[in-house]
DNA sequence: CTGAAAGCGCTTACAG
DNA sequence: CTGAAAGCGCTTACAG
């Protein structure tokens, strides 16, 4: 089923059909373009994009590069790429790489070869840099969720505005002693979170300790056993900061499998709000991210470099900020003593 | 950079050049395949995906249609999909058509006009039946996760079996009035999860009455309005089964903001074992689906059919069969007064 | 062992 | 307004 057949069907040549299907106000006889819309719904016929594609040097399909879909922060991006994507006519191809270096060449590779237009980076870590001038050379044009190495098209989040903001919230409640659990600080988005707990110790005047800082990975098992670390300590911190959600929910475990009652006993805080934290109970207090609007935007910004192609490589490289938003729920409340606790319930989703 | 430009480069002629690019054992004297080697070097050239599936009728791309990437069961099928993909060097395509119509429509026809060369269908409950209709006349291979309203190759799994074992794992711990939240009943997912119920009920001779089996949607907001209702009640259950994760996770919320303790004043028990579920406190006792699994076998079946490619539409579906597993955590327990609660913490995620 | 040529299914100047 | 023809970047009989 080809396009030789319906203009065959239509009594017309290919190049005839082909102006109708393509539609770009090219002056047809309404006579003619009825006859050959007709013959194409007989036919049932769909243009092969592949030979399109071949001619245009655009294929309508972009690739995605996350580390790992089965973390609960990328299916939220995810969709938000996929949803204007789909919008637009562009089929999203996904690419979990699990930030080890040999399956980003290998998808580097693959979608060079399917002659994606464009590229969505999430999640950053790895050094994409060499792989990146690969694209760079081709045309490809690339745009980042998170800081990228060099200065590429990117769509960012104040990281460390938002565990400035947690902590202004546990210094609020009455909170002097807070630990922190970090990520790995090979990712940058870990290493601002970080800065901002420091930064926020430093001006709230709270106790400042390297035994507050505990190194986790971003995996609830982290969380779980940076926590037991934490509050083992005789002198306990009264509430604790995770750098992520997955990790705070291993803290929350961790204090439930100790007999600590939280917010009462322990306040925890939580960043990224993915789903079901608002479900878990006690309902997590977290810095929440735009994952859903980071995701459409990342899509928007490298729609619109797919429109000016011919921008040069000196081009500044366009940035979309989007802000955090501190999301109080049930996990922090002030320290034994120090008050009454209020948590009214967020049924947020 | 094309072949004709390695095959200038290396001064040979384009079939040259290709045949030492398929390296299909055609022979080519080992002096100039070198020299073709290192021109493909030199420029680093790699081939037009497109031009060579134009001619072969193959894009080494498949499709994944699911209803909701967010949808925490879908993650890590998806998973398992994509890696066994990539090891087979296809890529995938994702489509979230959120069980509507339209969304369907549309990615039947994107999927098509991109020539992939299989779908994999999960989650079910829409009437794909006229679609598919057309992947058939075009010969593209598909593969259904979950059960197919037409004798298509799929993967399964005996959701019945799986809520049985869980009502006999309720009734071994003596409870005798068990509250059922169920799924959408267009699904056939949701309608076995539903038979099991009943068959169990009957089966141990437990109370049976309609006003226990409650409508949900799979939501964490129906779980948690549903249980509400069953908890209201005066002769409130002992304990609830979800039809999945995320409707016990609201659940496991309602009767925590009802001040009941799981699981000495109920027992929960879901569906699915999602990621999460193992963390939250008491870890859910659930029946654990080979997610990842599934998706991996799924993608595997696909590959399959996609080898014998003359294989009639009358050729018997194929199905694989992939069992199910109750995993008992911390969140069931004999009713109050039964007995001892021994729960030892799982910590598998 | 190697190359010239046809052809996959489209689009788009160019000519009429 | 419409069509013949070239060409996108490959692969593969066919010939030598």
């Amino acid at each position: 089923m080809t396009i030789s057949d319906v203009a065959a069907e239509a009594g017309v040549s290919v190049a005839t059909v082909s102006r109708v299907l393509n539609d770009r106000g090219y002056p047809i006889r309404p006579e003619t373009r009825r006859r050959v819309v007709e013959a194409i719904e007989k036919l049932d016929f769909r243009p092969n994009e592949l030979a399109r594609g071949l001619l245009l040097k655009r294929t309508q399909t972009i690739g995605l590069v996350i580390p790992d879909i089965t973390n609960p922060y990328y299916p939220v991006i995810s969709r938000g790429v996929e949803d204007v994507a789909s919008d637009r006519g562009y089929a999203v191809i996904f690419c979990n790489t699990d930030r080890d270096a040999a399956k980003s060449e290998y998808y580097v590779n693959v979608l060079l070869q399917k002659q994606v237009d464009g590229l969505i980076i999430a999640g950053g870590g790895t050094d994409f840099t060499r792989a990146f001038e690969r694209f760079a050379e081709h045309g490809t044009r690339v745009v980042f969720v998170g800081k990228p190495s060099l200065p590429w098209p990117s769509v960012r989040v104040p990281n460390e505005d938002g565990t400035v903001a947690a902590m202004a919230h546990l210094a609020e409640l009455g909170h002097q002693q807070v630990g922190f659990i970090g990520g790995p600080q090979t990712l940058s988005t870990a290493r601002d979170r970080l800065a901002g707990y420091r930064r926020a110790v430093r001006d709230h005047g709270l106790v400042a300790s390297p035994s507050l800082e505990r190194p986790g990975d971003f995996s609830e098992q982290s969380g779980y056993r940076e926590a037991e670390r934490l509050l083992r300590d005789t002198r306990r911190p009264t509430a604790i900061l995770a750098a992520n959600d997955r990790m705070a929910i291993g803290a929350l475990a961790a204090a439930a499998d100790r007999g600590l009652v939280v917010p009462d006993d322990l306040s925890v805080v939580g960043f990224d709000d993915i789903p079901l934290v608002s479900y878990v109970r006690p309902a997590l207090t977290t810095v929440a991210l735009p994952a859903y609007e980071m995701g459409a935007a990342a899509m928007r910004l490298l729609l619109d470099l797919l429109q000016n192609k011919d921008d040069g490589p000196t081009a500044a490289a366009p940035t979309v900020r989007l802000p955090v938003t501190l999301v109080v729920r049930d996990s922090t409340a002030p320290p034994t003593g120090t008050g009454p606790s209020t948590h009214a319930t967020d049924h947020r989703r």
